[in-house]
DNA sequence: TTCTGGCATATGGTATACCAGAGAGATGAA
DNA sequence: TTCATCTCTCTGGTATACCATATGCCAGAA
């Protein structure tokens, strides 16, 4: 059967230059550094709308939402500076991600199947045997997957957007703790736990796991980070 | 001893017209019913511009911010429209909400000071005797400021930033689902229980009611609103 | 009468010009 | 030499003009 009728695809330049400066200095943004000695955290509206060849003007909305996001601090007639968030606020984020990733937890034994959840397990396969100290960078990123995995799995879109947004700012924090003390080890264990209680469909077990796993982290940034501030 | 000295009033004049629209226009939203049949969802900027007096930059630096909150939706040549919240959107919001305001309920049993607690119970002493219903109205404002009570008792501002946020979607719900079967006298009998839980530090249980709490609500308007849509 | 194509218009998107305040460096007096 | 003040420049804030496209109306043809 051959196709008799013109088939177009229904192309997308539907994206503004706002949203497009608005992804490319977010990503940007992640990438960098923040809490190095010598970053620079100062954009310069002026000059950035000209590396970009654009007008301030959508550059001007992009950063009025990078503000909004909290990624960006905006100070009349002084400059916008990528914002460094604070111990404290480190600490808070981590425990609204306890509660969000809780939550996703709980929603899993309810609602997720099997397959699913199935597919957690086989994340870890290839670190059993305590491979993971020599393969830190990638334990790292599986580690990184595992969670947002969770969050997927809740099906619950909105707990998705929030531990992104959270998470954003965590990522760099997470990629340094991660190979501190015995942290890869435990880390290990608990996600071993947690995905034994969600195949068990323990609602109340994986709930708290889950929690206690994060808190951990939080009190380890608590007692140990002090390149914050 | 007399006033020898001009004082006047600090008056930060520093919020940018852009915040000032924002705020304004985040209040209007706010106070409007959105899900009323003859609800008026489309902003004209120019029009919007020329009532505040002012130009269409700041007020569109203002609408890209309402954007990234969810509050309107922003149409390449079409125009900018109040968002409706689909009924799934909402669950999804009280979901969240649970997982916030029940980790609050957890930090307030760890670190609250006991006044604080006590204080909670104060704000319900005028409703008892099943005085509801006559005073549904303030009964339900007195509701409100419990919720937002035990999230600022959190101490962690995170919580309560997004917890508001949240809060401005689901006003109008709440409003109109308070008055609805018997959920006001389970709501006060909930509520003197959460408060307890709190009181003797339970934190396993204040943790548990205020979800529950919570996922009731969903419950509810899972099978009684159908506005939505 | 109905359908098609063009045109007017309204709307959001972008570029640009100008404004006002903050800071740094110059400058002059003590 | 030091300190106060002045000015110049740099930066974000605002206003405005222009651009491109979605929509609806209307004329003309079938």
């Amino acid at each position: 059967m051959s196709v008799v009728e013109l088939v177009v695809r229904p192309i997308n330049e539907d994206l503004s230059l706002k949203e497009k400066i608005y992804d490319s200095l977010k990503e940007a943004i992640c990438n960098m550094n923040i809490y190095a000695e010598n970053a620079q955290l100062r954009l310069d509206e002026r000059r950035l709308a000209e590396q970009l060849a654009i007008s301030r003007t959508p550059l001007r909305e992009a950063l009025a939402c990078l503000e909004q996001d909290g990624l960006v601090n905006i100070v009349p007639r002084r400059g916008v500076f990528i914002v460094r968030k604070t111990k404290e606020e480190i600490l808070e984020m981590i425990t609204v991600w306890a509660a969000l990733e809780s939550m996703a937890a709980r929603l899993i034994t309810l609602h997720a199947d099997d397959a699913e959840i199935a597919s957690l397990k086989k994340m870890f396969t290839e670190f059993e045997g305590g491979q993971i100290r020599a393969h830190i960078d990638e334990y790292s990123e599986t580690n990184i997957r595992f969670h947002q995995a969770i969050l997927n799995m809740s099906s619950c879109k909105l707990l998705k957007e929030l531990a992104d947004n959270l998470f954003i700012h965590m990522r760099s924090i997470r990629a340094r703790t991660i190979s501190e003390d015995d942290r890869p080890d435990r880390s290990i264990i608990d996600h071993m736990n947690i995905i034994h209680a969600l195949e068990d469909r323990d609602t109340e077990l994986a709930e708290r796991l889950v929690r206690e796993h994060s808190l951990n982290l939080a009190d380890h940034v608590n007692t140990h980070i002090d390149y914050l501030d």
